[in-house]
Parts: C-alpha cells; structure tokens; sequence
DNA sequence: AACTAGGACAACCGCATGGGC
DNA sequence: GGCCCATGCGGTTGTCCTAGT
C-alpha cells in the first residue's frame, strides 16, 4: 500500500498567499497553536493543505521571524558556517536567531554564492578555483614582493607557500620561468583542492603559554574560503611584487621565528560548538585596528566582497575540542 | 510604452526521519 | 519489525519586480 498524499489535492489552494489567508492562519495559531498542521486548515476555514500552512507559518508568518536584509555579520557566520556544514541550511539557520532555513538558502544562492564564483572561489568547497585565475597576467603586471607574502604564511595553501617560495629561490630574476613551472606544476590544483578545512589540531595551540586562552591572528583559523578570498584579492591587486625577493624572504622567516602569534584573552571556559557558535566567538573583527568596520546596515554588495578579504580575526579559546566542534 | 531578461524571494515537491501503534 | 503518519529538510520551480533595450 502505497503512501497517502500529505493533503488531498483537490479543492486545496496552491501558490501565493493573500492577506485574508494570512490573517487565518494567524489568528488560528494565536488562538490554538499550530497543533497538527494536517488538520489544521479545515479548522482554521483555509483552502490550504497543512504543509502550505506550516510552511506559511514558519517561513512568514511566525512572529519570531526577523526580516529584512541580512547584515555583514550574519552573512560572515552563514558562509562560516556553511564552509563546515554545507548546504545543511536548518543547521546554519538554527546558528542565525529569527532567520529561516529557506531565507538563508535563498540568500546564499542569490548573493552568496554568485559573489563567490565572481572571486574564483567554489561556493561547493570553498576552494579558490585556480582555472578561473590567469595567473599570468597577475605574475607579469605585479611585482614580486615576498614581503607581502608574509602575512600569508599560513593563510594561503602552505603547497602553494612552498611552491612558489622554492621556485623563486630558484628562479628570483625570472617570474616568466616561475610562472612556465608553475603551471607544469600538474599537482597543485588537486593538492589545494584537497585542502582540509582547519589546519591540524596539534598545530592550532602550539602556544607559548599553554594555560591561556589566546587570540590568534587570523591567517591561523580563518576559515579557507576566508583565507582564499584574502588571498585572490591579494592577488587580483597586484599586491604582491618580486623584488629583493631572497632578502625580503629571509627577513619575513625570520620575523616569523620571532613572533609569537598570540595575546592572552579574558575568559577561560569550556566551549562547546554551540556555545562557541551562539555566543559569536565566529565573528570577525577588524585584525587593523585602524580598520573601519563597515557599518551592517549601509554596506552595499560592493563593500562587503571587499570587506570579504580584509582580515579577520577569530577568538578561539583553546579549550575548544575540534574533534567534537567536527 | 512595450517587451525582455535577469534577480529575488516565496512556495512547492518529494524524500528522509522519527515517533506511535 | 513493519506500517502509518506528521514533520523536517533540501532542491527546484513559480511569480513578481525592476532595469535595460
């Protein structure tokens, strides 16, 4: 025997709802609750079948609902969110008070992802899609700088660090040879695309002070499409340039040895993937200090894909248990 | 002014899941 | 354990609106 349809199909109203269907299925709710959505219309005098009415409820209608244009930060935690959950949008929806799961799909597959594939990044796996970048117009207009390359250090695919550091050690008064390596380079598109989405943990809270919470500079837990975007725009501007390459290479290691990447933090608790996601440890703030953060409800489009690659900075305290957080 | 293309968002469809019997 | 049902979820479609021609 084969399952029984959710509603029966005949007589029942599809497509949009008008204000006198609404102001029905309010008032029913406000009065009974929604209580079983199959019966729910008959009571209620709707032509409507009870998923259309729980729908209308839940993705409308419900008073708790925030509506509106999605600010920066919510976006921020969406595409966070989304680069470690996918496409679970009740998932990311349940981490966004007031917002819908189809509110936020919509939102992603509207505005999100489109900017996403304008910046050569995979909105799938937020991976930089390097068969969108001509890398050649970038190595012939830019001059190489490898001071620049400092600040991303962990922030870009330590391979492609590797990579381009070597062959310009190798190579530093030829970009035109660097660049004829790096595409025989056959390997490192599939290597960045199998980049892991957090680096080890070991790696994480290698901290001088173990008994600390820190912040950490961003390049170390931006998430990768955070760190690909940084890197793409970096790259887009021409911001990296080749001169004094070994020199400036040398003194960025050694700056790097030198450093040490954290400051201590306040609080010392236990967290949890939720506390951390409901208590907004996720959300960026300006690495610069002197960094405008840009206002949530006046950034345009423009803005925020610029915004998108600024640095970012995330507080994770190092009791936070990556395994479970997976 | 009329038409068209594309964007944005609401709504629908079908499958999955979990609970009750 | 199997069936039925309600609900949840994610992908897709439909509709409206607006900008461009």
């Amino acid at each position: 025997m084969g399952r029984s349809p959710c509603c029966d199909k005949n007589g029942t109203k599809k497509g949009p709802w008008t204000p006198e269907e609404d102001h029905k299925l309010i008032q029913y709710i406000q009065i009974h609750g929604p209580g079983n959505w199959r019966t729910l219309p008959k009571y209620a005098g709707l032509q409507r079948c009870g998923k259309s009415c729980r729908l209308r409820w839940t993705n409308y209608l419900r008073p708790d609902i925030r509506r509106g244009r999605f600010s920066f930060e919510e976006e921020e935690t969406i595409i966070q969110l989304h680069s470690v959950l996918g496409n679970k949008w009740s998932a990311i929806a349940a981490q966004l008070p007031g917002r819908t799961d189809n509110e936020i799909k919509n939102y992603w597959n509207t505005h999100i992802r489109k900017r996403l594939l304008r910046m050569g990044i995979d909105p799938v796996t937020h991976s930089p899609r390097l068969d969108l970048l001509d890398i050649s117009s970038i190595l012939s207009s830019a001059q190489l700088n490898l001071s620049n390359f400092l600040p991303l250090q962990t922030l870009v695919n330590p391979e492609l660090l590797r990579l381009v550091t070597t062959l310009l050690a190798s190579n530093p008064e030829n970009p035109e040879l660097l660049l004829q390596e790096l595409q025989e380079n056959q390997n490192f598109n599939t290597q960045l695309q199998n980049q892991t989405h957090l680096p080890e943990p070991n790696n994480l809270f290698q901290t001088p002070d173990q008994n600390q919470t820190h912040v950490l500079e961003p390049n170390l837990f931006q998430t990768p499409i955070q760190n690909q975007m940084q890197f793409m725009q970096g790259m887009s501007m021409g911001q990296f340039s080749c001169q004094n390459s070994q020199e400036n290479l040398t003194s960025s290691l050694n700056d790097l040895s030198g450093n040490s990447r954290f400051q201590p933090m306040k609080n010392n608790q236990n967290f949890t993937f939720d506390s951390v996601m409901s208590t907004s440890m996720w959300s960026p703030t300006p690495l610069n200090s002197s960094s405008t953060f840009i206002n949530s409800n006046t950034n345009t489009e423009g803005e925020r894909e610029s915004y998108c690659s600024s640095m970012l900075k995330f507080e994770i305290p190092e009791s936070l248990d990556f395994v479970n957080f997976m």
